[in-house]
DNA sequence: GCGCTCCTTCCGTTCAGCGGAAGGCAAGTA
DNA sequence: TACTTGCCTTCCGCTGAACGGAAGGAGCGC
């Protein structure tokens, strides 16, 4: 690996993460795999220019340059704006937890979300990312991608709850009903006490581009009303998409 | 200026703003001032970091790496979070495009905004900064600014629309009529065919920590409800922020 | 006191960054 | 075709910025 100034900085901005927002230097060099001394005057030059922030307890967090940059990237900004006031109609119409999320590799990531007043547990947040196989949005974006996806997805099926689906023929299986019959359900497979639906989100042509779905504490006979709601939302979305 | 790598990578960065989320590798370096060799090479790197990416037709973007760093950022996340139920509540109950900001110096910096299907002519985004002397929130943040604040942005009132409020002394009236009544309003001064209510949003202790506001076509005689309705949902967001 | 962890500063070495210059496309112009 | 203009890319010798071990605080707990 090159050791490029520019690389080393990435190396200690990539040291946080969702569950490490704010570190200490010395924290940071260790998790960056930085002498301290040079992580220390690379911290001195990105609070400089802004991209650091040191806290009044001495820990250092993102700062408001990054944040501001952040939010110019083309992140399916299109997607995004074209989607949001469906959103809040799908919220208003179930008050349940919303999410928008597209396939990164052999993730999901989640590009959206509008959370309730009261709200299920739930683990993602805007910018995460969460397996395939154990959210509504991510089993509606593997059964729409590519086979070698589907593959390398059904090969490592990681338990997270008791429920969570993790032998490979099982996943299959449900990877076919999702595609015959345009929507996909979870129970509990990701976090305890959520239960979700999903559908899939069609660009211009026909191509699944996002998933989108809703979190509820039970499904129910809630189901066929759920499934409607979110697919009238996503077809709005498409056709908001198509002329643009 | 000290040309460290640091600053000269966030030289480039800096490039990008609202206007130019697309540059070419010629104007990248322009922008920031550096020969187009440097630039040449610390792109490389950038894109090699996932800081920027480089679209089909030759144009650098920023990259999903600097959008995932953003998202980290401690940006009022606990302000946001508090705030999201209750935007969609006041967009539910008005149709109109919310936004929630905060004072950033002498500026309103926009950190959550709900637009819905038909839009009046809005300019902000999230992100965004806009003047303090032309939006609803942004009066309601001066409003409620320390005193040299005030003088600042009353030293400088730039004319955006012909209803620019730019006489500082009818501005300071205003100031003190938001400050007595618990409400800004503005017609057409941002943007022509857009008109705002506004109400500031109180932490623990009682101090002004963000503004939200709606955008309407017109206020005609609504005012009363809009301003109801904000004040509510203002308060909701107060209370959640204590209990946290 | 002693040990521990954290942050900061110093300074001689050296290698990564620098950027002028030159070359290669691709489009537009005559 | 020949010339111009604007891009992007590569090369290469010089040099000073980056490097990081080491030493020196500061704070805390025992």
């Amino acid at each position: 690996m090159g050791a490029t100034v520019t690389s080393r900085v990435f190396d200690l901005l990539g040291a946080f993460d969702a569950g490490h927002r704010s570190l200490t230097l010395s924290a940071l060099a260790r998790r960056a795999g930085l002498p301290l001394a040079t992580a220390h005057r690379l911290v001195a030059d990105l609070r400089r220019c802004g991209a650091l922030d040191r806290r009044p307890d001495g820990e250092y967090v993102i700062g408001r340059r990054l944040w501001d940059l952040g939010l110019l990237a083309p992140m399916r900004t299109g997607l995004r704006q074209a989607a949001s006031p469906f959103l809040h109609d799908l919220y208003g119409a179930t008050l349940a937890t919303v999410h928008l999320a597209v396939r990164d590799g052999a993730e999901a990531l989640y590009i959206d979300r509008l959370a309730g007043h009261v709200s299920v547990p739930i683990v993602s947040d805007v910018g995460s990312r969460l397996p395939l196989h154990a959210t509504g949005v991510g089993k509606v974006l593997l059964a729409h991608a590519p086979d070698d996806v589907v593959a390398a997805a059904l090969a490592r099926l990681t338990r997270i709850t008791p429920y969570t689906v993790t032998e490979p023929a099982r996943l299959l299986a449900q990877v076919r009903r999702i595609r015959a019959e345009g929507y996909a359900t979870t129970g509990e497979e990701m976090s305890l006490g959520a239960c979700s639906v999903a559908v899939p989100v069609r660009g211009p042509a026909d191509e699944v581009v996002a998933a989108l779905g809703i979190v509820v504490p039970t499904l129910r006979r809630e189901r066929p009303k759920l499934v409607a709601a979110l697919q009238v939302a996503a077809q709005g979305i498409s056709r908001t998409l198509a002329r643009s």
